[in-house]
DNA sequence: CCGCATCCCTGCTGATACTG
DNA sequence: CAGTATCAGCAGGGATGCGG
């Protein structure tokens, strides 16, 4: 309780925090939620999580990405520095994504979210079906 | 490194798992995802965490969100059984939310994700900047 | 093989005004 | 006080076609 309300406290300051939030109208925290929430973001970084893959072979594997969204997340993710980018000059040409230390380190954390995820599934879903019934 | 591989796995199975997938059209893990990328709900949960309050109270509090969303996303989260409504008859009548045990217990993971935040701000500032430099 | 450019459409969001 | 209803603007994302 007294730890939830200290992790709140630290959100909302961070949140409200006008640092870089007033300058460029973007708060850092909401920021890093944003990716999260991204309809492919983490799901590419989950892909590379179990080890650097070219460019065609997530676009086999990322069930219906198109590949316009699969060039503009692997840039995005590359300008965060979570994903690096490796060109060999064969032809034709290869290009190899990779996690970064940075986009590893992000799984840890995100694994929880995904474990909390998987156990709250049937309670969630219980009470839409409850909420729903009463409508 | 293995276990990284083993989230994946959990995470990646459970997205391609087609049970309430191929019939609501909606990927289950996809939904809470989407619930902590959404512009309000974490940060209205985050306020709730600190202790029931009212209708108003949040208004004022939660910096410039506008009454409809701040009612619509109080809704999709008792929809989804993260805060509870309750409803004193006085007059003027008022309404208290509160974060139930499901979303309280929320606030463990996604602290995780915060604290992982806060301290990779400057990585993933210092990288774009470097990003952006290049170009 | 890898990526960029364009068009277009849907849905989220905010502003505004109105009820019990 | 606590909502509901309506309207308009904008951004995300898919489809398609072209280039190195």
């Amino acid at each position: 309780m007294q730890q939830d309300q200290d992790i709140a406290a630290v959100f909302v300051d961070r949140w409200n925090q006008a640092a870089s939030f007033e300058q460029t109208g973007t708060c850092p925290v909401r920021d890093v939620l944003d990716k999260i929430g991204d309809k492919w973001s983490m799901l590419i970084v989950m892909y590379l999580a179990a080890g650097p893959k070219r460019f065609n072979q997530l676009h086999r594997e990322v069930p219906d990405i198109s590949q316009k969204m699969l060039t503009q997340t692997l840039r995005d993710l590359q300008r965060d520095g979570l994903v690096s980018r490796h060109v060999f000059d064969t032809k034709p040409p290869s290009v190899e994504y990779r996690l970064t230390g940075l986009g590893q380190s992000l799984i840890v954390p995100f694994g929880y979210l995904i474990d909390w995820a998987n156990q709250s599934i049937p309670s969630i879903e219980a009470a839409r079906a409850s909420y729903d019934k009463a409508a």
